[in-house]
DNA sequence: CGGGACGGTGTTTTT
DNA sequence: CACCGTCCCG
């Protein structure tokens, strides 16, 4: 057995107690994946069959990497392994169980927007201060009481709760959650939390398929235990009760999810919960220098809660983590690009190897424009993804209530787009409708004439009428088929490709593109179920994070530090270290509050492996008006000795006014400098086309050196210029200010 | 009922 | 600032 060998005593420990109660506790970089693959090869080699294995993933991309990783050490029996998130794996399970709690089979899974939206007209049917209960903080409310598994009839009955609802002035949350749960129940639609919540109520009231799934998973496997919450953590234990074989990885440290419902306490749980439970700790970093491993120790020790562990590495020392100040957003843009440019081309590196990080995705905005300006190619994970642009959602509307015509939110999207005159006041009257009669919202609309009066139930059966013949084409025929079908007779095509505006054609090309989605999904040999059932299941619970591009070309990524967990780069950038911005004002409220904001600095600085920079500015723009910023104190709380603090040219605007005002000296004084050469005031770059080696050049930072060489590919021109106190670097002629001496 | 103008609100993170 | 939802008028 090969991959023994390529294991440290620990890691080789953890994979091979294969059977009982298991919790590894891994550090950042330490090889968790690796344990985990060779694992899940290692209990395949001993006999255990795949289909016996489930294993739990944070993301639908770690578990398809962790696929491929197990496919090259055991061959093709890895595909039968029951390898995804808790979301996807359960959303299957639910699929073919659902009949067994009153949910159709074809049920709909609802985003958050469906939810918010659904909640708002709650709110509203409700007469309710649409104030006072906003959607989002409704929709969290009752989403962490499910992920507490708490019940509408327990929620309205608990009087803790109740008190809280009150002393918030918001009485009437228990009447929305209800109201809420009944709607999704009767649109045959379940949320995200749902998927979890209602795989606890399977198991909980029907014991024969809690038996058959804890004879089927024999063993359990749980990734990024840390981040579980309590739905999640009774659904494992559940599965594991009969066979006792589980596993559980996690790093304490890496907590950042507990916004969502995710407790520390699964760990304490857990070690109640199994006494014969065998803990291993992993505890040697592979992945980063010395600098940067110690310097994230030196961070996390300023929290009080969190396990012992102590990680180290044997990695080369590294370069000192460099801090950037910059005196706007845009200019910490600049500086950041410029770099990332620098260091790509001094080094020979790829696009690929950097990173840039940030608290919040709006930070995304100050950042691409100063890559765009350097032609400097990136790629965004999370934000707005492909599936929530509105004509993306306007076809999956459709293919949605074709496949379950209940879905009252899919419904509600499209039964007047594109215009066929049937308002909000129509609508209204159909629900209304709906509820006297006890019928569904559907059965009212695809018998209009009976329902209402007037000439607008003429178009709402034409609508029925349409759905209708949708779905007896689904029934045969393949996802692509169908929704070419319906994204022609729907209208939206026409609707769209009339708009010749720049975003029109935009929106014109995003349909197609997700016609090609479509295509590939129903030409792709993996999958089984072509149907436009098993196409709407597939990309629910899809997200940015999971697809992969792969055209070839090099991206700098960019992305939430959350988005950034369990990924490393060889260089990364995190930007915006501010106070009230990272750490978050939203966070600074209680202890708890800052250590989570301080493990999320921690997993953004664990994933560098080699160079780490932090920048921030000292003015931002937020919505639309400049404020000041301070310094965070995350980056004080770094040992100095790991630092290295370079600062950004040029007077900020506050700067500006303050000179204006005294002859202010600038408080930080300039510490480092990549030479001793000052540039000369008159400074002045030449026109470098005709540049050739041999010739003595000039540099505003680097200062004077001599061209050994010059390499022109495409257009592109770069110089190899040796200079005398700053060495050899490569520079690209369309960027380098050079001035030459003849 | 549809379109355009206006006003309010938001940025903490995500399955 | 930018988006979304609401309001008002044709």
């Amino acid at each position: 057995m090969d991959y023994l060998k390529l294991l440290n005593e620990s890691q080789r420990d953890a994979v091979l107690h294969t059977d009982g109660p298991v919790m590894i506790i891994a550090g950042a970089g330490s090889g968790k994946t690796r344990v985990l693959t060779y694992r899940i090869a290692h209990l395949i080699s001993k006999g255990v069959d795949p289909f016996n294995i489930l294993s739990l993933t944070f993301t639908n991309k770690a578990a398809k990497e962790m696929r491929q990783r197990i496919e090259k050490v055991i061959g093709n029996e890895a595909k039968n392994i029951w390898m995804g998130t808790f979301h996807s794996v359960f959303a299957k399970i639910l699929r073919s169980e659902a009949p067994k709690i009153g949910y159709p089979s074809n049920f709909t899974i609802y985003d958050t927007d469906d939810s918010k939206t659904l909640i708002r007209n709650i709110v509203k049917e409700m007469n309710l201060d649409e104030k006072l209960y906003k959607p989002g903080m409704v929709l969290g409310r009752i989403s962490a009481a499910k992920n507490k598994l708490i019940t509408v009839a327990q929620y309205r009955q608990d009087p803790t709760i109740q008190a809280d609802d009150e002393a918030a002035m918001r009485p009437k949350i228990g009447e929305i959650y209800q109201a809420y749960q009944s709607r999704c129940f009767k649109a045959g639609a379940m949320d995200f939390d749902d998927l979890l919540f209602n795989t606890n109520v399977l198991f909980k009231d029907h014991v024969d398929a809690l038996n058959k799934y804890q004879n089927i998973f024999k063993y359990v496997m749980v990734d990024e235990y840390q981040d579980t919450n309590y739905s999640q953590y009774l659904i494992t234990r559940k599965l594991a009760a009969k066979n006792r074989n589980i596993c559980v990885v996690g790093d304490d440290a890496q907590s950042i999810y507990a916004f969502r419902g995710a407790d520390i306490q699964n760990i304490l749980n857990y070690e109640r919960d199994y006494p014969e439970l065998e803990v291993f700790k992993l505890e040697q970093n592979y992945r980063s220098t010395k600098n940067i491993v110690y310097a994230a120790n030196s961070v996390i020790k300023n929290n009080k809660a969190q396990l012992r562990k102590d990680v180290f590495t044997d990695n080369e020392e590294g370069p000192l983590i460099e801090v950037i100040k910059a005196n706007s957003d845009n200019e910490e843009g600049k500086l950041v690009a410029n770099a990332i440019f620098e260091e790509k081309m001094n080094n020979h590196l790829s696009y690929e190897d950097f990173a840039i990080l940030y608290r919040t995705n709006a930070q995304s905005r100050a950042m691409e424009e100063a890559l765009r300006k350097m032609n400097i190619k990136y790629r965004i994970i999370g934000g707005l993804s492909f599936y929530q642009r509105k004509e993306i959602k306007d076809l999956i509307a459709y293919l949605r209530l074709t496949v379950n015509p209940n879905d009252e939110q899919a419904l509600r999207r499209v039964i007047n787009y594109p215009k066929r005159g049937i308002g909000d006041t129509t609508i209204e009257k159909i629900i209304v409708s709906a509820d006297e009669s006890n019928h569904t919202i559907w059965e009212v609309v695809s018998n209009a004439k009976s329902f209402l009066t007037g000439r607008v139930a003429a178009p709402i059966e034409d609508f029925a009428t349409k759905i209708k013949s949708f779905a007896i084409m689904a029934e045969h025929q393949d996802a692509f088929e169908v929704a070419k079908h319906i994204a022609k007779q729907s209208g939206i095509v026409e609707e769209l490709y009339a708009d010749k505006s720049i975003e029109g054609l935009a929106r014109y090309e995003n349909i197609q593109e997700l016609l090609n989605g479509i295509k590939e999904f129903v030409d792709d040999p993996e999958k089984e179920d072509k149907s436009l059932s098993a196409f709407l299941q597939d990309i629910a619970l899809i997200t940015d994070a999971d697809k992969q591009q792969d055209d070839g070309s090099e991206y700098v990524t960019m992305m939430t530090i959350h988005s950034a967990k369990g990924l490393e780069f060889r260089n990364v950038h995190i930007v915006g270290m501010e106070e009230n911005l990272f750490p978050s004002q939203m966070m600074l409220n209680t202890r708890a509050d800052l250590e989570e904001e301080r493990r999320l600095f921690y997993v953004a600085i664990t994933r560098a492996e080699k160079r780490l920079t932090l920048s921030y500015a000292t003015s931002r723009y937020q919505w639309g008006n400049l404020r000041a910023c301070e310094k965070s104190r995350f980056i004080d709380e770094i040992d100095p000795r790991f630092l290295n603090f370079q600062y950004g040219e040029g007077p900020g605007v506050f700067d500006k006014v303050l000179k204006r005002k005294s002859n202010l000296i600038p408080a930080t004084p300039v510490v480092k400098k990549a030479t001793n050469y000052v540039p000369p005031a008159d400074f002045v770059p030449s026109d470098t086309a005709n540049l050739q080696a041999g010739m003595r050049v000039e540099h505003p930072k680097f200062g004077f050196g001599v061209v050994s060489k010059m390499d022109t590919q495409g257009n592109s021109t770069k110089a190899i210029i040796e200079f005398e106190e700053a060495g050899e670097k490569t520079l690209l002629l369309s960027f380098a200010k050079l001035r030459i001496h003849e």
